[in-house]
DNA sequence: GAAGGCTAATTTGCATTCAAAATTCAAAAA
DNA sequence: TTTTTGAATTTTGAATGCAAATTAGCCTTC
């Protein structure tokens, strides 16, 4: 009961950014923060190495990953092939009373978009794609696309949106229920691998400018926070 | 140094089956073979189980994961969308250099096709299957569809191979260099699309049939290898 | 003879311990 | 003042130990 837990907590500590991208983590530290001996605290580590949440370098400890820009990109370019794929395989295999709650959820989407409130949108936004991907009816996929999302999170949904970019965004979308609705797989694919690609563009430029602010700073704070860091 | 290797030690047993999938593996049996305490052990059994090669239950040790043909059929369409996305890229990105060597190992497995020399030719196969996704030039990519072709791997390429069948892959195959050599991204994800779809078929079909085999005689050695077995 | 329950042995999960490697800090030399 | 060297401290990696849970065996009972 306790490793399950050790694992999801420390995960939600590195998604949180509580301990900065790159920054070395003392196991003690954790112990004492999470009330655990070093023992399972190292086995939840491995774990999340492998999912590469955490960096583990030999004799040396354990590191937050620190994604570069490349790799925030090749992270987005393979969520685009699982979310493409996920669309195309529930076209053929979402219920209706699915579909309906997608079209529900879009329009509180849509509804917060009007509001301008950024926060409830990307919760909008996440479920929609979530729920795209469990309509695959494949958990294999869905635990994979958990797996990647949940490392670009941070660069994907607290990014700032322009107001253009959020008015394509939302236009996306239309076209993804749309799509759906439908039952259009090939269409839905197309529309989706265009939707992350536009977030990704974005994403990245952000992440560039933030990787250069770094880049200077560096020396003077060796473990400060690098690679793309959103704010 | 002892960590990674006891990671990929036991992940070569599990792969190579000699651990029958879905038998419960004593820790420690597995220390005494590995030569290793328990600790670098379980944390090595962690890793496995969040990669999907090891079955973890609370307080009730290890299993070897025992995919069933659900499984190994949610796998090839995760593979499938992983190939389609890096023959895409490949396309954009590869190196001339790199597609004849592509084309080079194609010719030695149609080689080995005509010396109906199959354990060669599924070598041939995969380093052709690894090429294109390297090719991607996306390590993210790259890592994910080791981890997930690696769970597959018997399943893939233990499953014998009838004569018209075989003859369709080769034609693929050729359909696939092909495109590479026009840098068609889009043509290239639809073969790979098409070739992985046919080999998944196959796969099941094979699958299903071993699975009621494994039903009836369950009873009688319930540790016995259970879900998909390829011979 | 089969079913159920109880005890003993095994096995798992976690904490602690010990050795080896890395890091830190300070003193000495350039 | 800066650099280098070397011991002390810290931190990591792995083994062992201990408590809790599970499994297996055996006896009783029907």
């Amino acid at each position: 009961m306790l490793h399950e837990d050790v694992v999801s907590q420390l995960r939600n500590i590195l998604l949180e950014g509580e301990v900065p991208p790159g920054a070395r983590i003392p196991e003690r530290d954790l112990c004492t923060r999470l009330q655990i001996s070093r023992t399972p605290l190292r086995e939840a580590l491995k774990v999340l190495a492998a999912e590469g949440l955490v960096l583990l370098l030999p004799n040396r400890g354990a590191r937050a990953a620190k994604l570069t820009s490349k790799d925030v990109h090749d992270l987005f370019e393979v969520c685009q092939g699982l979310e493409a794929l996920a669309g195309e395989l529930a076209c053929e295999r979402i219920s209706d009373k699915a579909i309906d709650a997608v079209a529900k959820a879009h329009a509180e989407m849509v509804k917060h978009y009007k509001d301008k409130n950024l926060q409830q949108y990307y919760v909008c936004n996440r479920m929609i794609h979530e729920a795209i991907v469990d309509a695959a009816a494949n958990p294999a996929l869905s635990s994979l696309y958990e797996s990647v999302t949940a490392r670009i999170r941070r660069a994907r949904y607290v990014t700032p949106m322009t107001p253009p970019r959020w008015a394509i965004a939302v236009q996306e979308h239309e076209a993804i229920l749309n799509a759906l609705q439908r039952r259009d797989g090939i269409g839905l694919a197309h529309i989706l691998r265009a939707h992350l690609r536009h977030k990704r563009e974005e994403v990245t430029r952000a992440g560039f400018a933030e990787e250069e602010r770094n880049g200077a700073t560096q020396s003077s704070r060796p473990d400060a926070q690098q690679g793309v860091v959103i704010p």
